[in-house]
DNA sequence: GACATGACGTAAT
DNA sequence: TATTACGCCATGT
């Protein structure tokens, strides 16, 4: 149930911009919640949902490595969307924080 | 309540 | 830069 604090932050995030775990623990109020951030993303694995999981990446600029071990096709789609919303995107799946990064607060 | 698990993070090696 | 180790915290058994 917790988890809905953490989905309310991730829907936050605007369309061309990238949060972090770890950011999007802090702004639910769970600074060192990272892991329950993933593992409450990780249930919507499948599911119907409206929450841009796509745009939360790993830790400081790199997506989850995870992502693509359990749906190999996860990270291609993850770039694919988000190149799709202007966020450059790189072959390693890193993004520049100072220029996509969310940023919260206003 | 103890124990195991996990889309993470940071520090040490 | 890559690996390993450990910490953190919510869930489920």
């Amino acid at each position: 149930m917790g988890w809905e604090a953490y989905y309310r932050v991730v829907r936050r995030i605007p369309r061309g911009r990238v949060a972090t775990y770890g950011q999007v623990a802090l702004v639910a109020g769970k600074p060192r919640a990272a892991r329950q951030v993933g593992y409450a993303l990780s249930a919507l694995r499948g599911t119907s949902h409206r929450i841009p999981w796509q745009r939360v990446l790993g830790s400081r600029n790199r997506a989850s490595a995870a992502i693509s071990i359990l749906d190999p096709m996860g990270s291609a789609v993850q770039r694919a969307l988000l190149e799709d919303e202007g966020v450059e995107v790189d072959e390693r799946g890193c993004v520049s924080l100072a220029r996509f990064g969310w940023r919260p607060r206003r």
